[in-house]
DNA sequence: TGGCTTTGTGCAAACGCTTGCGCAATTGTA
DNA sequence: TACAATTGCGCAAGCGTTTGCACAAAGCCA
């Protein structure tokens, strides 16, 4: 510490802490001298004194997918992490092993005080990460909302609904009336509100809907629910999935039982991921600017940090269609 | 704190800590009081007096193009964050924001001892990174070597010598005798092995080389670079990527100038990136098993951080060729 | 039984900051 | 000019641990 220039270790922390009452010679004196000898106040000190953490929020990383199909991850921490570390946090990774639960990790961290703030990453329906943090007052921002809660908190999401309504809509229009839905087991909010979109735009239609859902990250019984739709008689023409790697399944078992794309079948994904452009044909899908999203997301639990006690915040992401070549007009 | 089952603040801590002369009566009442009061200690303070961290370590990402391409890097930080956290240490990502300079980010975590140990990402030849952190004596381990430093320290790496020069040679017996090289400028490490791996091999064959580089991250350099390649009259038959990324430019350039992949052109990547094997055809390449080197990495700054004096240790990875669709025997 | 070692526990200092309070110097007001 | 308000700074307490040292109790050996 540089109390070595002839005043107090209050001054100096006073002075750096800028808002107190300091002459402006003083204050000039003692930032000079912290620049030039490099000084980084402790961590661990000013933590201790102020009960708050010691700059680093957490990211709860629960999704055993996280590896190699999702690089929609990647994204998000990467704009996670960019908008953090510009204002002098750090972003860590709260894994969550086998034999934990998702609720005890999150408790270990709150009660630990490791983490100033936390992430979360794609909600359930009736969330019990949310109702414990907001409980227990512990600063937080979620992607993806909850409608069944009624406590209020910060989240952005993806307008799913709106993209899956402008997916169907697209594809009607292009003659299709027989549409598959592939989608997954789990109760997340996303899936929802995506099918949500579908069945909404379809409402009153002439058009059929046959929906699939298999495990998560269960490779096998994704894959045989999709041969089994694709090889049913009356099989659809166009078929919407939730996000690009179940779209990607589609393509490969498409390819597999010579069906042509978008001949025969016409696809749509969701999320832009990065195999998506280099697939064949390549997959038309949403793009919802993943990273811009975290970014906002970074931005408003940066909010939340300075002031806990202000309004929850919102917003809801359109994401766009970008069209490549796994869709084209119905067959027949 | 659980003073208040009559005993003293520093009974507790050595209770709790484990190595001290504790009667086992005193030691199990703290235990289970610790236990179901949910104790757990205030790291600010443990911090503060002993001088270490707050069990976090860190991963330095200046990667710009962490992103959507290199989906490598979220099968490694999966890696390491579950063997970190297995072991009660939480993984940060410090990324390096544009107006500073890698070294700038590292020595601002060494001085405020923010993390206690660093995972360093792909080095370069004469990484100046490491002579910093040897000296500081700062844990530390990397992703990649470096022959030209003296100082020893923990590393891992992929033996990409060794994979393209058996990619190399299973060309050759294709009949292959052209051959293309696409590479980076930057002066990483890997790239030096790679390359090195391909000219040890062709060594006193009978076979020819063009190399080709652009900055990493510069896609329209790169593409015209490989365009060139391509349409050159006495293009290469066979090429072979630094990384997988590159490899997939090569599939969608060639495909645009109307070379078929494999039979005008044979096509080798590296990483197995997920893209690889989504791409039409599917990509050839090479496996490193990204996942279990990152957990390797991890153990290894495990034990670095128990032992700070031990012998660095070093293990160089045997990728697996995975063969797919983008390679065949030469034309004619 | 007396001294010596071992064992279990508490006391208190220290870690490096932040912050309430008090005091001196300065400035403002009548 | 006298007194109040304001400003700038230091003093010292305290944040929750860890750990060296002291000390009492218990165990050991002769």
């Amino acid at each position: 510490m540089a109390t070595e220039l002839g005043i107090s270790a209050a001054t100096v922390s006073r002075a750096l802490a800028g808002n107190a009452r300091i002459s402006t010679e003083t204050r000039e004196r003692v930032q000079t001298a912290a620049r030039k000898a490099a000084y980084v106040p402790n961590r661990a000190a000013r933590a201790l004194v102020t009960g708050t953490g010691f700059g680093f929020v957490g990211l709860v990383m629960s999704d055993p997918g996280y590896g190699r199909e999702h690089s929609y991850i990647g994204e998000f921490v990467q704009g996670l992490g960019q908008e953090f570390s510009a204002h002098g946090i750090d972003l860590f990774l709260a894994f969550v092993p086998q034999d934990q639960s998702e609720m005890q990790v999150i408790s270990n961290i709150v009660s630990s005080r490791r983490a100033d703030g936390l992430v979360l990453g794609r909600t359930t329906q009736d969330d019990p990460r949310i109702s414990y943090l907001v409980e227990q007052r512990f600063p937080f921002v979620a992607h993806g909302r909850t409608e069944r809660e009624a406590v209020p908190f910060d989240w952005i999401d993806t307008d799913g609904t709106a993209a899956f309504g402008e997916g169907f809509r697209m594809l009607y229009k292009l003659g299709h009336r027989r549409f598959g839905l592939v989608s997954i087991e789990e109760p997340m909010t996303f899936r929802q509100h995506r099918i949500d979109g579908v069945r909404a735009a379809m409402q009153g239609s002439d058009a059929s809907l046959v929906v699939t859902a298999s495990p998560r990250y269960d490779a096998q019984r994704r894959d045989a629910a999709i041969r089994t739709m694709l090889a049913a008689p009356d099989r659809p023409t166009a078929i919407l999935c939730l996000f690009d790697s179940l779209a990607l399944s589609v393509l490969d078992i498409a390819a597999d039982l010579g069906l042509s794309v978008p001949g025969d079948l016409s696809v749509l994904g969701f999320d832009n991921i990065a195999p998506a452009a280099h697939a064949r044909p390549a997959l038309s899908t949403f793009d919802a600017d993943t990273m811009a999203s975290a970014r906002c997301l970074a931005k408003m639990l940066l909010k939340r940090l300075e002031n806990p006690g202000a309004a929850p915040t919102h917003r809801l992401i359109q994401p766009k269609l970008v069209l490549r070549h796994s869709h084209g007009p119905a067959p027949d």
